[in-house]
DNA sequence: AGGCAGATGATACCAGGTCTCATCTGCGAG
DNA sequence: CTCGCAGATGAGACCTGGTATCATCTGCCT
């Protein structure tokens, strides 16, 4: 099953009904190398031929988010974006900053160290979240952005 | 020497004029108690029936976070705030989700961490953010939210 | 095959932030 | 002490990302 099947189940599974656009947001998604925003989903719709209101875009971008197939990350240049990402476990995400291919993080010693300041604080934490930014293995070989170039659609 | 002359002195230091609406700033960001927007900034000094543009609002904001004096914060529900901090090292933050107070948080064992992820996954780390979210001991003491109106100016 | 809950696109709107520009003022040189 | 101008300001236009409303359309269950 590809990752494009695996989103259209996704919201089949959680009762939404599959529409023409929901498939189209699937593909797109499944299609992304890096992060995108919901404009580039919408562009890439567009170059598609294909009419997708902005509205259904987020609203698309809502419900995968919701059902954990997409996570919401804020880049340290103060933007947003959005992940394809595993949802069936909690972790974090470690995106190159030149290409935004993101690769998911287990939580592993975290949740410890996180347990313990919230100890040492009073605090009762609720939620905490870690983002890493960092250069990616291909970015670091090819130099000056070839993988930028690279970023859209295409197999992963 | 307070928090609001500290502040003045930080602008001082990076070489930027002293004007009223910067030491206003100061002392509103000094008089925060937890974190705060440029809305609620622009609010306080009408309170005070001073006019500040927002621009002024906005343009003091990114300075002093440049200066590390104040640091930007994305909430879980997806807005920002910003909070007053230490600008001597690096630290993260634990923020009141009822009230919004923060305290820093060293980077203690976490550094180590993020360097064994990145090795893990051959990427080359340029920074990490980490942001933890919970009730603080006086909202959880104070039970329904009474830390809450408590939230705006006065002493820290 | 029919009906309706649920989905859609257009469009208006909102918040947070940036840009421009004409005016004003802090402050260092003299 | 005062003068001039670099730098700061406020007003307001604008931009981007996101939400709300609403009339219309359509997937899907019966």
């Amino acid at each position: 099953m590809d990752q494009t099947t695996r989103i259209v189940r996704a919201f089949e599974d959680a009762g939404y009904q599959t529409t023409p656009s929901r498939r189209l947001m699937a593909e797109l998604v499944a299609g992304s190398r890096g992060h995108f925003s919901a404009a580039d989903l919408q562009d890439r719709a567009r170059q598609r031929r294909a009419k997708v209101g902005r509205a259904t875009v987020f609203r698309a971008l809502e419900l995968l988010t919701s059902l954990r197939v997409v996570e919401r990350l804020d880049l340290p240049n103060r933007s947003h974006a959005y992940v394809l990402c595993d949802p069936d476990e909690h972790h974090h995400h470690l995106v190159c900053s030149r290409c935004g291919r993101s690769v998911d993080v287990a939580d592993g010693e975290l949740a410890r160290l996180v347990d313990e300041i919230g100890r040492r604080n009073g605090y009762r934490i609720e939620t905490h979240r870690l983002e890493l930014f960092g250069i990616c293995p291909l970015c670091a070989g090819a130099g000056t952005g070839a993988a930028v170039a690279a970023d859209r659609e295409g197999p992963a």
